[in-house]
RNA sequence: UGCGGGGUAGAGCAGUCUGGUAGCUCGUCGGGCUCAUAACCCGGAGGUCGUAGGUUCGAAUCCUACCCCCGCUACCA
């Protein structure tokens, strides 16, 4: 057993987590705040476990939007990005979010780095120059898609002018090249897509073939030029993609970033929305193919949260938003916003509801009548009947038909490998199931009961090491969601603080007798409105 | 149009691959307990498993057709 230590103690091994870059001409919102927050669960788990996680985030700032945006408001399209990333920065401290890095992609070292992996696109010949020819709206200066312009009868939604067949010089990534490598990708490694149903949804129009794909523009400056060609941009979602490795200095070897960064790649969780799934699930993996680069472990595409069983949209005003969400944390606490967006949150394929009322319940349910109750009756018997000081297993027990050991190290184990799963209500789920077992526990040995028998006091003394040590093991894997009052019922219960080794941490017996116990009440009721 | 996902008690979901008395959480109704944050325990009511056919001794589960909701449909993220 000792012997296995040091395999175990593997901390060094690297994880790098993802979320999409935020399009600064976009608000933030719930949106936003659910897809960092899950990633912060993740990295945070992944840390107490002893990992050396990179946490990446940050927002995306060029394209022909924001530069009619800022236009619109008198702005240059830079002052507009610096004051809108600015925004979606704050949500990180508002949130205790712990990336470890925030990128936008107006930072010189991603826009020289995207120019050298476009440059080292060209050299291979993955990208090309060609002529792109489509349905153009002269008054939007914009190209419709086949499908759109067809919607749309061929005319200008705006001014009701007929669309123009134009043509344009344009830089083409050779993407109908990876077609095969792309299949075989997906036969290979399935998980590279998850949840399965948007992996199906990928092969599905993958098998209707593959095109070539336009990667700049000339009818806008706002972005970063195509070196040599500096009339032409590149394509924001190239520009944006490339994000996960600029990160990390891949194309820049004398620099900072690579030297402290370049060995986190491949990353380990690459979180998105369905609705960039596409970019991610096809063009990013051949991109990186282009670049005879490794592919990330796990693409993984989330679904929407919808408001009140209403689809989120500005005309019905019901759009969940920051100001929101701090009213969220003000009532219930920023546990509680976590735990909600983690195990209620639409991690499936299908979308999940934000309601008021589920909110609440969720609340009252999990961490007030469960969590919060059990950790106070727990250290209330504590207090009355071991003078608030942790008892000593004496074994007298017979336990109520509990094997404690066996017991929580399954949880333990079922709760690490739903987290790498990125199973976020899994992992979750299985730290509760050892509160929910102390509480059966309880009610079926009844060491209230026996407390008025002074004969029994070494079987209340079983009972009550068991369910504390079993709520402090819970407690370790309910840190990463619930950093708040999990450190609070460390300090109640002395338990000094969290290891980086989640494993050794959660084996059982590791609560010293002796130790002090105070009385806690985590989750205060919140009467509702 | 094509592709994908979903339609199971008042709400949210599991079960469908590997057919066999329809289950979980919450709510609701009745009873009980008291260590605990009106907590906790026991019991009850509540479902034509989207619709219509079919296969089968037997279908939520397999087959066929259809209806409804949602997403994507590539160059405006």
């Amino acid at each position: 057993m000792r012997g296995l230590l040091p395999f175990l103690l593997v901390g060094h091994s690297t994880r790098y987590i993802t979320t999409p870059i935020y399009y600064v001409n976009d608000r933030p919102h719930i949106g936003h705040v659910y897809t960092t927050t899950i990633c912060d669960v993740w990295a945070r788990f992944q840390r107490l476990l002893g990992h050396d996680v990179f946490f990446l985030t940050g927002t995306d700032e060029h394209g022909q939007k924001v530069e009619q945006s800022a236009e619109a408001q008198g702005m240059t399209p830079q002052a507009l990005a610096d004051q809108n990333s600015a925004e979606f920065r704050h949500i990180m401290g508002m949130f205790e979010l712990t990336n470890d890095e925030f990128i936008r992609t107006t930072n010189p070292l991603h826009e020289q780095q995207v120019q050298a992996l476009v440059q080292r696109l060209m050299d291979s010949g993955d990208v090309y120059i060609g002529t792109f020819e489509g349905w153009y709206d002269a008054g939007q200066e914009e190209y419709y898609t086949e499908t759109k312009a067809r919607d749309v009868e061929y005319a200008s939604p705006i001014s009701g002018k007929p669309l123009e067949r134009a043509t344009e010089e344009n830089y083409y990534f050779r993407l109908s090249a990876y077609q095969e490598r792309l299949e075989a990708m997906f036969n290979e490694h399935p998980g590279i897509v998850c949840p399965d149903a948007r992996r199906n949804e990928v092969l599905g129009r993958l098998r209707e073939g593959l095109q070539d794909v336009p990667i700049s523009r000339t009818n806008f400056a706002w972005g970063i030029a195509v070196p040599g060609a500096p009339e032409h941009v590149i394509y924001v979602w190239i520009d944006a993609l490339f994000n996960y490795i600029t990160a990390l200095g891949l194309a820049d070897p004398d620099s900072d970033w690579h030297a402290k960064r370049k060995d986190y790649w491949p990353a380990t969780m690459q979180v998105i929305g369905k609705e960039i799934l596409w970019f991610h699930a096809v063009i990013w993996p051949a991109l990186l193919m282009a670049l005879e680069l490794p592919l990330p472990k796990c693409v993984y595409a989330h679904s929407f949260w919808i408001s009140e069983g209403q689809k989120m949209s500005k005309s019905l005003g019901n759009f969940i938003d920051l100001e929101q969400l701090q009213s969220y944390m003000e009532t219930y606490g920023s546990d509680a916003l976590r735990y909600f967006l983690a195990t209620q949150g639409p991690l499936g394929a299908t979308d999940a509801d934000f309601s008021r009322s589920q909110f609440h319940e969720t609340y009252t349910t999990d961490l007030v009548n469960t969590l919060g109750n059990c950790a106070s009756r727990t250290s209330a018997m504590i207090g009355k009947y071991c003078d608030g000081v942790c008892p000593t297993d004496s074994g007298v027990c017979a336990g109520g038909g509990v094997e404690w050991a066996e017991f929580t190290q399954a949880q333990v184990n079922t709760s690490i490998e739903a987290m790498d799963r990125f199973d976020l209500a899994g992992s979750i789920a299985a730290a509760m199931a050892i509160v929910r077992q102390v509480d059966a526990f309880i009610n079926d040995t009844e060491p209230f009961k026996l407390a008025k028998d002074p004969e029994a006091a070494p079987t209340v003394a079983a009972i009550l090491y068991r369910c504390a040590e079993a709520i402090r093991i819970a407690t370790c894997l309910l840190e990463a969601v619930l950093p708040t009052r999990m450190q609070d019922l460390r300090e109640a219960w002395h338990l000094g603080n969290a290891s980086s080794d989640l494993r050794n941490e959660c084996g059982w017996g590791r609560l010293e007798p002796g130790t002090a116990i105070d009385k806690v009440a985590l989750y205060p009721r919140v009467e509702t409105s």
